[in-house]
RNA sequence: GGUACCAUAGCUCAGCAGGUAGAGCAACGGACUGAAAAUCCGUGUGUCACUGGUUCGAUUCCAGUUGGUACCA
């Protein structure tokens, strides 16, 4: 069996990835409970507070029993971003660790884990203006524009980058203007040091039985008052937090574009869509063990096995 | 019960004056190092309701059957 960057640190960080409504929350805090540990989240969205209903964040009775870190500990005024993320959750599992030997990871937003595990390269912030003013360009100008834009500035990301992608190619120019080098000379992609091991489980169902979850989810969203949660954040909807499934069509509701019931048909398209890149993602490393939100049992043993390997 | 119209992809529908079919959405596959629940790329998946008839050849024309819709009773 592969251990993923295993070797004898006799620390073990278990992530519990898997696409989203695919019963990570539940399956995480059994884990932990297990192992008397605590869990740290890899949910781009839980993060903040003021989105609750509409990012299935753990209710307070499961944030009772197992103590939870990266939940809603940001406001969605707040900027952040996955290295943000990486300098920060290394340093809690520098504390973490010193108290036990299992920490829980828990999420679904693969380039986070990414992140975490092993790491994306130091690169400047975004300068807010400077991006209004790219933002700006491209509107007026067009995919054209960015095109020129990044050829001029870095000839090896024009030719790998995705032409078609706007952010993509923001991105690399934004980053070429700040440090005024070419963004893809700065890129290392290096596999950085990790002083634990870490064990790599995805969960995931038959689609259709993945689909029906999505469905009863939303569902439930809105009975537990997901309108009224976007109501209440429609001051911040320019932020980017809010540019999320959810969010963006209850707006579209409030905005009297359609219906309500066409609101919630739209969250369950766009869910399920997002699940599906979830599962193109994870699938592309070859390190998770893929199980079914049932198969706790199997995962216990997973962990412990790689604990043995650990204490080696 | 009678008359008319309809039946084509998961859905809404186009099309073929006879040469086994294509759009949108959905779905599926993929890319992706600071917006990542974001952003972007690719792919038609089909007993053309059923049974006969005409024809070299029927999804297309004809008849019947079944199901649906509308109107008349």
């Amino acid at each position: 069996m592969s251990l993923h960057g295993m070797r004898n640190y006799q620390k073990l960080l278990v992530i519990v990835a898997g696409p989203t409504a695919s019963g990570k929350t539940d399956f995480a805090i059994e884990l932990a409970l297990r192992f008397q540990t605590c869990i740290l989240s890899c949910d781009s969205r839980q993060f903040y507070r003021e989105m609750r209903i509409g990012t299935a964040v753990p209710s307070d009775e499961q944030l009772a029993k197992v103590r939870h870190y990266f939940v809603a500990n940001l406001s969605v005024t707040e900027y952040y971003n996955a290295a943000r993320y990486e300098t920060e959750a290394i340093k809690l599992l520098e504390y973490l660790f010193w108290q036990r030997d299992v920490v829980i990871a828990c999420g679904g937003s693969g380039l986070y884990i990414d992140a975490l595990c092993h790491g994306i390269d130091h690169l400047p912030d975004p300068d807010p203006e400077l991006r209004k003013e790219l933002q700006r360009l491209y509107q007026e100008h067009g995919l054209v524009y960015l095109r020129q834009r990044l050829q001029e500035l870095d000839e090896v990301a024009y030719a790998r980058t995705d032409l078609n992608n706007p952010n993509r190619m923001l991105r690399a120019i934004e980053v070429s203007l700040v440090t005024g080098k070419p963004y893809s000379s700065l890129l290392r992609h290096e596999q950085k040091f990790r002083p634990f091991g870490i064990l790599k489980i995805a969960l995931n169902l038959p689609r259709p039985e993945l689909h029906d979850r999505i469905s009863r989810r939303s569902d439930q969203m809105i009975r537990d008052g997901l309108v009224e949660e976007v109501i209440r954040l429609q001051p911040f909807r320019e932020h980017t937090a809010l540019n999320t499934v959810g969010y963006k069509e209850i707006f579209a509701f409030l905005d009297g574009k359609m219906s309500l019931d066409q609101a919630i048909a739209n969250i369950k398209t766009a869910t399920r869509r997002y699940a599906r890149r979830q599962i193109t993602w994870f699938g592309k490393d070859k390190a998770y063990h893929w199980l079914s939100p049932s198969d706790l049992r199997p995962a216990v043993e997973l962990v412990e096995q790689a604990l043995k390997v650990e204490a080696i």
